[in-house]
DNA sequence: CTGAAAGCGCTAACAG
DNA sequence: CTGTTAGCGCTTTCAG
């Protein structure tokens, strides 16, 4: 399968330089004459020529493509995130291998030696936990590996995230300062934790802060699922809750689907904000009010921060928070 | 940067054999010993040897990654293929790179090279439109490429789609038969083939094959975002329209929040249905009716061709057309 | 069933 | 400024 026929070896002979040469101007090495440079270009040009990228990779032993690690493309948060990467790494002449884990710890360590045989020059992990065995897998190698949009409590690889235990305690403040007692907090699995550790802290703090007394009645552990949201209603409301904080957007739109098909009026008489502030907060009536990430740029920065770890610069943070805001839409009061 | 340090030669020493024989262990090869292949597992195991991809791509012409050209990841419905690839991919131990080229024609032509540099064994085309110069540069490789919910009305790569026309002219004949007179056709760019030359032609169909004459001023030609469907209504409404069929879900639910926030009500005064099934369309209120597109398969099946393809294997359909339904919600009466 | 040897296409010293 | 020469780590005949 002769994908490609024409090697610097032909380019060489045809320009009557040596492939070193080629390499050069290929490489755009400033130590070639113009003249021979152009000669070279025009037999690149005429043969058309294209550089295989593999031999590249062994004999230089940088492959130019970094590794992404996700739960699920299909969920808006991490598609975003996803999309902040993507057009770092163009920007920087990276390409990217994506692979979906669906959060299964298995596939999580399986698909990160295969990145790792496959000589990626960084990976990107996004993932709602950090067992023992990948932590373990993380140190042993070389490779520089950021964390996007998720935390490990041991904190030993570079980050980037916004503060979820703040952002979480200032939106159950808020909601009790409008006169809610009983705010339910929904969330993912808190083995999770960016839930159990980070957010369930935020809003315990709150209650803490208001005098309010904590009730595991009102903690609600889920799957993080639209359909499983739908179904809430009434345990919600015989838990007593008249608001809720949840940790997905499509968790929150199910919830609040949920309320308002059982004749629950939202904000009226029950109130939702969630957390990541995908462009479903929109689509949805009443539109979600949300704890505002700067999805894009957590993948962004994160893809950054990973170029200069690729190049042994000098970074300065290595936990990098990102600002986030409260954005008050129709589904608060 | 020694991202890893033992190579195939190493275990051969250790395991006091040639390279040829851990090299075949470690492909599978039947033709080794059951007791020389223990001994080299051994030490591939205790010297935690892991295999090279790139030297083993360069050796053997084959990387076993797949290249994935998608507009936008951020997009549901290409998220959803995205998916759908990704996961056969991983079945056939394929890795995807993944690049996102917004529908750029030149990004698109780029990206390909790049794809193509790197020796992908084939690729995955997900994009609106062929340009002339995009099918140039599709011939010009041997490297199989499949397109997947993406169409070329020149058809000269093998493709996985549903039959669009058929799908719009079914919808609109069901509008039309409940009364609806004069049906709005809300879309992407016409220029792109899926819109301009399918889904219009089904669409005209169904106003022939009802007697009713085509009307310029119901085709409302967008970039089919949500925000664009959103303001839709003013011009909806005094071109007289009582329903609109849309092509993106996220425009039609635009469409379907623009309406009902101007106070005209979705179904009783104005139906809406959309084209691509994707979650979207049960977490809006009302729920969207739509054509409904088997989208993770689209992927898949693509994926699962390209496989064929890249192994010589013999297929017997280069245009496969998967079914379509349409799911009856509440955005229709 | 196993080994020797020749590359795969390119980069990177090292000379000159 | 340019050429020579080793490899990079692995697969793959070809022998035996």
């Amino acid at each position: 399968m002769d994908k490609q026929t024409v090697t610097i070896y032909d380019v060489a002979r045809e320009a009557e330089v040596s492939m070193a040469t080629v390499s050069r101007v290929v490489n755009g090495n400033t130590n070639v004459k113009p003249a021979t440079r152009k000669k070279v270009l025009d037999v690149i040009d005429k043969l058309d020529y294209r550089p295989n990228a593999v031999a590249r990779g062994l004999a230089s032993k940088k492959t130019t493509t970094v590794g992404v690690i996700v739960p699920d493309v299909t969920n808006m948060y991490f598609s975003s995130l996803a999309r902040g990467i993507d057009d770092i790494a163009a920007m920087y002449k990276y390409n990217i291998i994506l692979t979906n884990s669906d959060s299964d710890d298995e596939k999580e360590v399986q698909v990160l030696n295969t990145l790792l045989s496959k000589q990626v020059d960084g990976i990107i992990f996004m993932g709602n936990e950090i067992t023992d065995q990948l932590r373990e897998e993380f140190k042993r190698t070389k490779t520089p590996i950021v964390l996007a949009g998720s935390v490990d409590d041991q904190n030993i690889n570079p980050s980037v995230n916004i503060n979820y235990a703040a952002a979480v305690q200032e939106e159950v403040k808020n909601l009790i300062d409008r006169g809610n007692k009983r705010v339910a907090f929904v969330c993912g699995p808190l083995k999770y934790a960016i839930n159990g550790k980070y957010r369930l802290k935020g809003y315990k703090q709150a209650l803490k802060d208001a005098g309010i007394p904590f009730d595991e009645k009102l903690i609600f552990e889920t799957d993080s699922k639209y359909k499983t949201g739908t179904l809430l209603q009434p345990a919600l409301s015989s838990a007593g809750a008249t608001a809720a904080v949840a940790t997905d957007d499509e968790l929150a739109a199910g919830i609040m689907n949920g309320m308002t098909d059982a004749g629950v009026l939202v904000p009226k008489n029950f109130e939702v904000i969630t957390s990541n502030d995908t462009k479903l907060t929109e689509m949805v009536r009443p539109k979600m009010s949300s704890i505002t990430q700067p999805l894009y740029d957590i993948g962004a920065v994160a893809m950054r921060l990973l170029t200069k770890l690729m190049n042994d610069e000098p970074v300065n943070e290595k936990e990098v928070l990102l600002p986030y805001g409260l954005m008050k839409r129709e589904s608060t009061k």
